[in-house]
DNA sequence: TTATCCGTATGACAAAAATCATACTACTGC
DNA sequence: GCAGTAGTATGATTTTTGTCATACGGATAA
């Protein structure tokens, strides 16, 4: 857990598509000065489910899974956040415990906002409160949306959807075809709701089909359209 | 669509267990002065999905259902409402549309603050923000474990887990056993998210076993103990 | 009253997905 | 280089759940 050269917010690139885009400087000056900047690996605990939240987490690059476990001790990923993202303000806000656990996906370099003066921001700034509350609405419109479709898709329209949702957060890489983040079979399952044997089989499926392709853990979507098609979307 | 006696927030019995709980005197009266106050029968829509929030339904007495509707045309609830509980604010917060459609259960009597009010409220009053915030923050805790359960559990466990969520969210009637809310089995299904038949036949098989007792629509809980234990809860 | 309809109930069957078993592969540490 | 281990892959089987068919009861309307 080394630190890293401490990263003024207001430089800081990732800023503007985060809830601190229309934050006050001056409150900005003030988390800029009592944040730490840390740098987790591969595999790292940012936190733990359950545990007592001590203040917000503000990722300035890397991938993070955040995840609850099951009453039978199985892993369900319920968001993958990317630079920007800002992750331990809902255990913060509501007074909770951590309801997820945060786990680095890659190295991963993360800004840590104590609870105190991120309230404070809040209380000082009506735009952070009010980016707040947009954000949360919107991730909770997700989790209903989430929640009808787990309830109501086949697995493998949930997987063609998960692959998309990929796409759609961290991009292509440099081919423009393969998706920009490498998830064993297992944290592709615990995404779906699926045993990891079924993830498997599918993404099998999809290789032979020739909608995808894969290589280890990299998956190049070769029909875009197909997958679309077999997620079954409206919209 | 009848109006009824404009009921004054300040004075408003719910409103101590609602957001609005801490909220200040004078930004109260404003809300109170340009809101309506509207009774619902049983059935009818206070909004739809895909529709343009126009403002907030504040519940003064009855019981509302929230649904998303998926891709095959099929209701999925996704939230139940009870006097006190605040709806429609996500859109408005959000700017986006009705995520889902509220419906009545029962004849309900519902206040509707606008769009501007609202906001201006949240402006004008920290306290409110931070409540919605905290509000925000606990539902999209309460969604990541629907989620996990949805994705884990199977149908006979989260059957039994609705009852009870059923049995927390409106209580029982005067005899301390039956469920203090009538849903057809199709809403209970939906609920669960499972086909309606399953949802029939697994209520059949808590009857038999003197777990519940079913009269029509109502539901009675015979043995707390084991409905719990069928819904596999740790905690 | 009777016809009709909707919600409920139940059986039979089909489909979907989980589980179990067993390889195979690729990496890790020695 | 080799052993050991974790992750991946695939087949066989069972379990769970959904779908289809049918029937029954209670409500409503002619």
């Amino acid at each position: 857990m080394k630190q890293f050269d401490h990263v003024h917010c207001e430089q800081c690139q990732q800023r503007h598509s985060s809830i601190f885009c229309n934050t006050d400087h001056e409150v900005l000056a003030d988390l800029s000065d009592s944040k730490s900047c840390t740098v987790y690996k591969k595999g790292d605990t940012l936190f733990h489910e359950g545990g007592h939240p001590f203040g917000v987490y503000c990722i300035n690059a890397g991938k993070i899974k955040l995840s609850v476990t099951g009453e039978e001790g199985k892993e369900q990923i319920v968001r993958l956040a990317k630079p920007g993202d800002v992750l331990g303000y809902r255990a913060v806000l509501s007074g909770e415990r951590y309801a997820a656990s945060a786990v680095a996906l890659e190295d991963s370099k993360v800004c840590f906002i104590p609870k105190e003066q991120f309230i404070k921001a809040l209380k000082g700034d009506g735009n952070l409160s009010l980016e707040t509350m947009k954000l949360l609405s919107h991730q909770l419109r997700e989790a209903d949306i989430k929640i009808t479709h787990l309830a109501q898709k086949p697995v493998r329209e949930r997987l063609a959807e998960c692959l998309l949702f990929l796409k759609e957060t961290y991009g292509f890489e440099q081919d423009g075809a393969c998706i920009a983040v490498q998830l064993s079979r297992e944290d592709i399952a615990n995404l779906v709701g699926t045993a990891t044997e079924t993830a498997i089989r599918l993404l099998s499926e999809l290789n032979r089909d020739g909608t995808i392709e894969l290589h280890g853990k990299k998956i190049k979507i070769l029909d875009l359209k197909a997958l679309t098609h077999i997620a079954n979307i409206t919209g």
